[in-house]
DNA sequence: TATGAATGAGGTTTCATTCAT
DNA sequence: GATGAATGAAACCTCATTCAT
């Protein structure tokens, strides 16, 4: 039974859309309440002011992605590295392609990579510091003896930063890089190739250590 | 002999700074004049609109950034794939580190991935994309035979993501990611690394394809 | 046996202490209703609207004030004139300085006296005139024969004003005024300063008629 | 020759007006810019915003009254306590009723007495304790041997307070104080009564002491 | 009897731009 | 060539009041 949505869950909505859109500053009060056909003064009634609004809407939008593309979902009792780095490629993928509300965060997460606001604080411990560790345990896991503070953040960036790419560039999409539309099949061809990568680099570095 | 910058320089200087630091639409007109000991009225006066001086502003850091740190350089006569990757990759996070002028493309940069502007397409295809064709050089010169459209693209995201991860998470630096002072040194690291890691991760690919 | 005190009587209560403490402009009908710990549509619904609620505000605390510190208290039969302006003085300093419920009513005056209601022309009927009045007659029974209309009315206005600036002069306690906390002594102190003072105010004026 | 005013100096003066009668919370920016025939936003442009403009009326309602009315004008030489009473109790009321742009502070004082803003700590130390610190001379000159700090303080808020009621009372002029339109001449009997009957209150004061 | 959601009017402030000088 | 005053549009926020329940 759809029941019929109350005007504080249109406007988290509506924020949602345009927050993730435009960021923090571009987005007015004005704007969300229209879109949420609400009142203006619907906004300061039901979260207090805009900013208590983009606190309750990056909280939103990451809970519906983690919860939509968990990191870790799909992994045998015992995954090998490299089905770790794939399942968690795709998981980092299909959130950043995602053109419903799962790809919520990952916008959002864009522009305050641009105009950081006082929430990246909570943001960052919050959301990005949990996920981090997760990468951290599968490595220390690989490296096992071999374990080195720096080598191990260096490839720790490399493999995010390979998932990241495809959603710091997405306004370049359309512009330079020749990509057509994505599909399930497409996304996961890149993170069988971004884990297959990255183990060659894992192993790469790991010989590097070792002689 | 240094001259005495005239008032449209010292704006475009400014202008440079705030709008890196701050996105296009956080920089007030009124910041940028003040900061240029120029009148309120100097910006429109001297280039029309903030729109107008924000596109000379992309257009003169770029010019700073490419012929300050181009991507190129000391590279010997003939070099090995992971001789250009390692020149490429110190080039790129030789800018995304760097304080000064040569620092501002990037940033720009990142303000544009979360909230383009007109100016987008101009730099797409005027600084981005010669760029990327670099690499795609490279890449095409090592995989020699096994040239597959798409796994090459997918490297070249890869090589370039590991890189432009650097500068968009910028403001997480400082929140979650331990990493001290950036060195001339620290920088290196880096860059071997990125070179290292990739070579591994092509060579992973590679192997991949022929079997 | 304490009764529980009704939704009415809470926002009665509340709105006694805010308005006295902020005047009507700047008590806000939600900061009532949550020191009250009742709705939002409390006071409109109890009171009618703001405005009604200050009314009853007002005779609430004049009724409480006028009652705990009236001003011919402790009087003798035959009180001597300086006897009646030190009682008279007494329970106006009393009022003042009262940190309680009776001394909400100097509070609110001052509050009327700055930017008047509509509900002053009741007050000053109701409340100061009658007060007015009891000074006259002790100063017509002083004055006996020399009794002058005008005179009279400088020397009413005499002991008034140096009772009333202490409460006019209330924010200025903590700032100009060197003085401490009031005590049941130094009130007392004050009020028999003004009666001797008063009472060779009101010789030299005499003497001055006569002469 | 009339200088044609600025607009910084129409809405100076329409501001002072209409501070005086409203206070500063109930005074809008609206109709300050309305009445000063100024728009909307040249508040903010001349002054910064409401409080700075605030700042600079009190400043220039006190320089306007200080000089119209010095609180020490047509003294003789060696002027007696007495003499000086007259004076200080003269200049003080001609403040307080004066219509035109000298009336001004004692009005906004007023206002300040019933709803400080941050604006009164300055009031306080740059415009009353100077002039308080007069009275304060006058009355060791006169107490001589006799000198009590706290009879002092009494007898200085008994002659403050005396001249100070009319400004407090001022909206009951109308209601309940039957006095007609004020004179320079009813401004002059005033006056004198409050000189003869604090000269008479001091003496008495003294005497008690002596005694 | 009482309430929580909702609202419209109006508050202060910001800011890119214009314009006469 | 340059400026400082001025402005209109629009931003966020506040608040007394209303209304359906």
């Amino acid at each position: 039974m759809p029941e019929i949505p109350t005007t504080k869950e249109r406007l988290l909505k509506a924020a949602c859309g345009i927050f993730a859109e435009k960021g923090y500053r571009d987005t007015t009060v004005a704007e969300i309440c229209e879109v949420a056909e609400a009142n203006i003064a619907a906004v300061n009634y039901h979260f207090g002011d805009k900013e208590s609004l983009y606190d309750a809407v990056w909280r939103h939008a990451f809970e519906i992605t983690r919860s939509t593309y968990p990191l870790d979902s799909g992994l045998p009792e015992k995954p090998s590295t490299e089905e770790y780095l794939y399942s968690y490629a795709s998981a980092l993928l299909h959130r950043i392609f995602s053109e419903d509300e799962a790809g919520l965060f990952p916008r959002l997460l864009n522009q305050e990579m641009a105009a950081p606001t006082l929430a990246l604080d909570k943001i960052a411990s919050e959301a990005l510091f949990p996920q981090s560790q997760q990468v951290e345990k599968a490595l220390k896991r690989h490296f096992g003896a071999d374990y080195n503070e720096h080598a191990f953040w260096l490839c720790k960036n490399s493999i995010i930063g390979q998932c990241a790419f495809y959603n710091f560039s997405r306004p370049l999409r359309a512009r330079v890089m020749d990509c057509g539309e994505m599909t399930e099949e497409s996304i996961d061809q890149i993170a069988r190739h971004i884990a297959r990568f990255s183990m060659g680099g894992l192993n790469a570095i790991q010989q590097g250590k070792i002689k």
